[in-house]
DNA sequence: CAGCGCGTAGCGACTAATTT
DNA sequence: AAATTAGTCGCTACGCGCTG
């Protein structure tokens, strides 16, 4: 029995085919009824052509998408245009399928991204590292008078500092390669010895300074460590300069209540010389400075001693809020540190400004309370003065 | 309730030695 | 070769008992 094959019975066949259930797929077509496919190839030209006729999604119909570089290119500006995201990471959660044909058809994402007219970098979504970019960033870290550390250069770059250890491995490295000085980034790690030690706490004796645990910390951070590993604690390091540490061990309530007392009194000295100055502003939320200067958007805070502002987080705290964050405090030596808008200054920068203003009972006060603290007796030219 | 100052414990970055 | 560990440093969060 002979078919005639007409256009009519084509369409017939095909609609008996569908209503079977049978999946219309070619495979499928090509499987079960490769003399129906021959059919509509003959009479309507193409099997996507004789499909889409009837109304079917070639692509629902053959179950896959049908990519060419045109195609990816408009379906990655239209993202744009739509304003969805055309980063990589983005397009390998919201759309893969058109990512992993970009790269196929492309060659890679690059390829895709510059075909598109699109910036490659930004539209990355992340910093693609290679040596060379890795050389110039560091480079550029090297050169930067503010990292002198690795951990300054990583909280800077973040991204840089993982990539130096993924593809150089260590700093002494990268820095052998490009000919430079390691140490100018990561300051060599030293190893101090007894005599250091305690060279630093005779050295801090002699200036007057207390020998406290905090005092000594502001000068030498590893003070404790290495009074521990070398002499076995803190206290026994003391014994060796022939100190006795609990006549140095500061008494918390006293120091704390002598920290309020300065407070005040530098208040009073301020009501005085500096009465654009607002005792405990209350004007910014979560914080409470002793005193702001709202004209200069100024923060002065009082510390009994120099060495406390490096053991809280005033600093952090504190500066996001003014312009300059100044630490006025009785006593200790005058830190240096490398941080911006921080500026110490002790309490007798303005002996000479109240006693200009006739205000010599209040430099009298400053001084009063300052003999009373422990191992930081008063120079006489302070008192003079 | 935030703040004070002290002392400590623990963390992160790092390298080198040691073990698996 | 890779993972673990040990030990260095600096840094800082925390707890304490109190104050305003």
């Amino acid at each position: 029995m002979k078919k005639r094959w007409d256009a009519q019975m084509v369409l017939r066949e095909f609609s008996l085919f569908v209503l079977s259930g049978e999946s219309i797929t070619p495979k499928n077509m090509k499987a079960k009824r490769n003399d129906l496919l021959v059919q509509i190839r003959r009479k309507f030209g193409s099997y996507q052509s004789f499909v889409e006729r009837l109304g079917y999604d070639y692509e629902e119909v053959i179950g896959f998408t049908v990519w060419s570089k045109d195609r990816i290119a408009m379906e990655i500006q239209a993202r744009q245009e739509e304003g969805k995201s055309v980063k990589r990471a983005d397009m390998e959660k919201e759309c893969p399928a058109l990512l992993s044909a970009a790269i196929k058809y492309f060659g890679s994402f690059k390829a895709a991204t510059e075909a598109c007219g699109l910036p490659y970098e930004e539209n990355l979504g992340f910093t693609w590292w290679d040596r060379g970019k890795v050389i110039r960033e560091f480079l550029q870290m090297y050169g930067d008078e503010s990292v002198t550390t690795v951990s300054q250069l990583r909280d800077k770059n973040r991204g840089l500092d993982h990539a130096i250890r993924k593809i150089f491995g260590t700093y002494d490295a990268i820095c052998e390669e490009l000919g430079l000085d390691v140490t100018k980034i990561r300051p060599e790690v030293y190893e101090w010895s007894a005599e250091d030690l305690l060279r630093v706490l005779k050295d801090c004796r002699s200036k007057g300074m207390p020998l406290n645990v905090m005092s000594v910390h502001s000068v030498f951070p590893s003070a404790v460590k290495v009074a521990t590993r070398h002499f076995g604690s803190y206290a026994a390091a003391l014994s060796e300069i022939g100190e006795e540490y609990p006549l140095h061990a500061e008494d918390h309530l006293r120091t704390s209540a002598m920290g309020h007392e300065f407070e005040s009194l530098l208040a009073e000295a301020f009501t005085l010389i500096r009465p654009d100055f607002q005792y405990h502003y209350r004007g910014f939320a979560g914080i409470v400075p002793d005193f702001y200067g709202a004209a200069t958007r100024q923060i002065v805070d009082a510390k009994l001693s120099s060495w406390s502002i490096f053991n809280c987080d005033t600093v952090k705290k504190y500066t996001p809020y003014c312009t300059d964050l100044t630490v006025v405090y009785l006593r200790g030596p005058d830190i240096k540190h490398g941080i911006d808008n921080l500026t110490l200054v002790p309490v007798s920068d303005y002996y000479e400004e109240l006693n200009a203003a006739g205000h010599a009972g209040m430099v009298a006060k400053f001084e009063r309370i300052r003999r009373t603290i422990p191992e930081c007796a008063a120079t006489p030219e302070l008192i003079a003065a």
